[in-house]
DNA sequence: TATTATTTTTAGACTTGTCTAAAAATAAAT
DNA sequence: ATTTATTTTTAGACAAGTCTAAAAATAATA
């Protein structure tokens, strides 16, 4: 049985590792906040129970069985972030503190009860895939909107960094982050987009595309 | 922010004082399945949390504040083994070791909006009332059937001591811990019951009605 | 009531996970 | 390539919650 932490500690390595090849004693402690003498006694513990590769002073990988680990947590953590959205009615960026701490409740059989009970969703609330039980998990695709073709999909995800205005914008639309959107045409003209979002149609201006960012599941 | 630790120890003494007068430390230690001393240590920490009334060699009591905490997180275990039964079709009997984790959960927003998404419910699977959000709670009666009068209702609880194979025979009549019982006549010649369950007719003899448990609500 | 038995507390130790401060290793820069 | 800066590890400390063993208080019994 892991405590919380260690599966805290496997889990912030394995979203460093989509990010960056090499992972530093330091970069975990950021992502932590934590100090890096304490990541370090818990990169060794990691280590002797086989669920990380780590060598003094040269930083850390997972090993098959650590990055099952973490994707079982992250398989229980967008589970939850689903239930409470889809059925308890909250906001998708009110969620993640509480899916946080239910993310460590220890039951193979209550997880795989709530995976049927939300009808088995693909994706949670944000959009992002959610692990299979065997901890299969789509890859995905970052990607600007801007890059999309005619007819391609994606979720959106979020805004690039200093354009929290479009937001607000995307808010007074009904757009929420997790939303589907397709490209139905771009004009040759000006490069404006027209998509489809919830069943309607929109029009986005070039700027516009080049700052929202979405994933993509090709 | 109470530990997990401190909301098991108010739990335990909570649950003790429904049974007995005065709280020894050893029933404590008991209940828990830890070592007088390290009961000790707790009940000092929650006396200076002003949790309990605690004077060496004399035995602990819950404050008001201390109530307020071992009722909220009862609140808390007991909705959850409602959800796990009746949205995840988990048994009664399964639940409890689940439940007693999710009720450590940190989060007013997620109890309220389960309660309202469970239809606020006021019992849970087992019969035992559920305290409200400020912690008022049904007082329970533990009355054997054959001590109910005609037209009075109860619920399921259990069985007395050493008549486990009864369990059977309501398991056969798929009868549950939870059901809802309701006298409808008493023959006058041998005792015999006829009560309503599920909204079916059965007969009880009156050995099995001096056996079975109910929790009635008066 | 004096003695014995039981309960409860104290004292000290251990584990987990964290920290600070200092030392050692690695990386960067002159 | 030597010095300087940065990163990482080591060493030692601390808090929470538990334990064992022994001492102290209370309760039971002869």
């Amino acid at each position: 049985m892991n405590s919380q932490s260690e599966e805290d500690y496997l889990k912030a390595i394995y979203h460093l590792e989509m990010d960056y090849d090499s992972i530093s004693t330091n970069s975990v402690a950021d992502y932590l906040n934590m100090k890096p003498s304490s990541v370090t006694d818990m990169l060794k513990k990691l280590a002797d129970k086989k669920y990380i590769n780590y060598q003094k002073y040269k930083g850390s990988s997972l090993t098959r069985k650590g990055k099952l680990i973490a994707l079982s947590i992250i398989r229980k953590h967008r589970l939850w972030e689903t239930f409470l959205v889809e059925k308890l009615g909250f906001s998708w960026d009110k969620v993640h503190y509480i899916a946080e701490q239910l993310e460590h409740i220890k039951s193979e059989e209550l997880i795989e009860n709530l995976d049927d009970f939300l009808g088995n969703p693909k994706y949670d609330p944000h959009g992002d895939p959610i692990p299979n039980k065997e901890g299969k998990i789509e890859k995905m695709n970052q990607k600007l909107l801007v890059e999309l073709k005619i007819q391609q999909e994606g979720i959106i995800t979020g805004v690039k960094k200093g354009t929290a205005s479009l937001l607000s914008y995307l808010d007074k639309e009904k757009i929420k982050l997790g939303d589907s959107i397709k490209v139905i045409e771009v004009l040759e003209f000006d490069g404006t987009f027209i998509v489809e979002i919830n069943n309607r149609k929109l029009t986005f201006s070039e700027k516009i595309c080049q700052n929202l960012l979405l994933e993509t599941h090709d």
